[in-house]
DNA sequence: ATGATAATTGACCGGCCGGTCAAATGCAAG
DNA sequence: CTTGCATTTGACCGGCCGGTCAATTATCAT
C-alpha cells in the first residue's frame, strides 16, 4: 500500500504549507514529519538539513507560483492592463479563502520568508530574489505590450513593473498586519495606475 | 558604577536591535542577557516572558518611529507633497547607512514583525497593526493639507495614505531581498503620486 | 532467488530554548 | 544601624531543537 505521493514531495507540501502560514524558524523538523506521517531518519534522508529543505520548497514553488498564481493572472486573453487588476483579484481571493479556512491571513510565502531570512542567508536571500525578479518580469512584459498597443504612454517599464510588484507585497503585508483581505481589494485600484518615467539623458 | 542606562531601557534596545536586524524566534534570550551584560534571572526579573519583551520593545518603538522617523520626515516647514519625497529619502538613508554597518538592509521592524507573527498572535498583530494606522494617519493628515491648499485633487486621502504606506513598506520589503537601498531611491517617485479616488455613490 | 540499493524505522545525541528559583547584594527610608 | 524592597546572581529545569545512526524493510534489476 503504497502512499498516493512520495514522501519527499509530501516533506515539501507539508513544510511550504507550515513556512506559509507560521514562520521558517517556528515550524520544527519533528512537527513536520508528523504532518507527514514519517520518521525523522527518513526526512534526513531526503534533506541533508532544514535549510535544505526550505531551499527545495522555494524552488518548487517558485515555478507553482510563476506557472499558477503568475500565469493565470496575467491571463493573455485579457487586455493588457486588465491583467493588472486580475493579479489584484488573484491575490484577494487567495488570502480571503486562505483567512475563511484558518482564520488568519497568511500573507505571501516569498515575502514572508525575504523578510525572515533575508539577512541571515545570503543564498536564501537571492534565490527570494530571483522570484521577484520573474514575477516582475511577468509585470514589465505586460506593461511593454500595453505601450506596444497604444494603449498607455511610454514609460520605464522595468521600474514600474518593480513598483507593482513592491505595492502588491506591500499591499498583502498590510492586508496580513490587519488580517483583513478586504485591504487588498480597497486599495488595489491604485496598482495599474502605477508609473515611474522614463529617465532622460 | 553604574550603567548610563538602566538595565530594563538596555534590554529593550538590545532587543529592538538584534529583532530588526535577523528576526524576533532566532534571537534567544541567552543572547539578548549576553549583550546587555546581565544574568538571565535578572532579565526575568523584568519581563515575564520573551513575547512581553517583544511587546516593549514595539510599544516603544512606534513610539520612536512616530516622534522620529516619520515626524521628521513629514517636515511641517516643508510643502505637503515634498514630504512625501522626503519620507523616501529618510527610508533610503536609514536602510543605506544600517547596510553599510551591517552588510545587509534590516528592513522595517515592524513590517518585519508584521509578517513574521501576525499569524501566531493576534494582540501581537493588533499592536503592529495599530502602529501602521498611526503611520497611514500622518500620510491622510499631509494630503488633507494638499487638497485644503488645492496642491492636489480631492481624493480618498484615507485609502491613498494607506496606499503609500503600502508601497512604501513593498519598497522597503524590495530592497531587503535585493539587500539594495538604492531600490528604494530607483522606485520611490512613484510614492507621491498614488491616487486612490473618493467613491462617488 | 539473490544481491544491491533505496527507503524507513525508532532510539539516541548534545546543545540550546524559554523559564525558574533561592540566595546574595545594593540601596534607600526610618 | 536596621528593615524592607529592588535588583542581580548563577545554578538549575524539562523539553524541544536540528541532526545522527545502526538496523530493518521494501524495491528492483539481474
Amino acid at each position: 500500500m503504497n502512499n498516493i505521493k512520495d514522501t519527499r514531495q509530501r516533506i515539501i507540501e507539508v513544510a511550504k504549507t507550515r513556512f506559509h502560514n507560521r514562520s521558517y524558524a517556528d515550524v520544527g523538523i519533528k512537527e513536520i514529519c508528523d504532518m507527514a506521517s514519517i520518521q525523522k531518519g527518513s526526512f534526513y534522508h531526503f534533506f541533508p538539513s532544514k535549510r535544505d529543505l526550505v531551499v527545495a520548497v522555494i524552488d518548487e514553488f517558485a515555478i507553482d507560483w510563476a506557472n499558477g498564481f503568475v500565469a493565470e493572472a496575467f491571463d493573455p486573453a485579457l487586455p493588457p492592463m486588465d491583467r493588472i487588476d486580475y493579479v489584484i483579484d488573484a491575490a484577494y481571493y487567495w488570502q480571503k479563502s486562505n483567512k475563511d479556512l484558518n482564520g488568519h491571513i497568511p500573507g505571501c510565502l516569498f515575502g514572508n520568508l525575504a523578510l525572515e531570512i533575508s539577512t541571515q542567508d545570503d543564498v536564501l536571500r537571492a534565490k527570494l530574489n530571483a522570484v521577484f525578479t520573474s514575477a516582475k518580469d511577468r509585470f514589465r512584459d505586460t506593461l511593454d505590450e500595453a505601450v506596444e498597443q497604444g494603449i498607455i504612454d511610454p514609460l520605464d517599464s522595468d521600474a514600474t513593473a518593480a513598483a507593482m510588484l513592491a505595492y502588491l507585497e506591500g499591499l498583502i503585508l498590510l492586508a496580513k498586519a490587519e488580517n483583513d483581505p478586504e485591504v487588498i481589494y480597497r486599495l488595489g485600484s491604485a496598482l495599474k495606475k502605477i508609473r515611474i518615467e522614463l529617465n532622460k539623458h
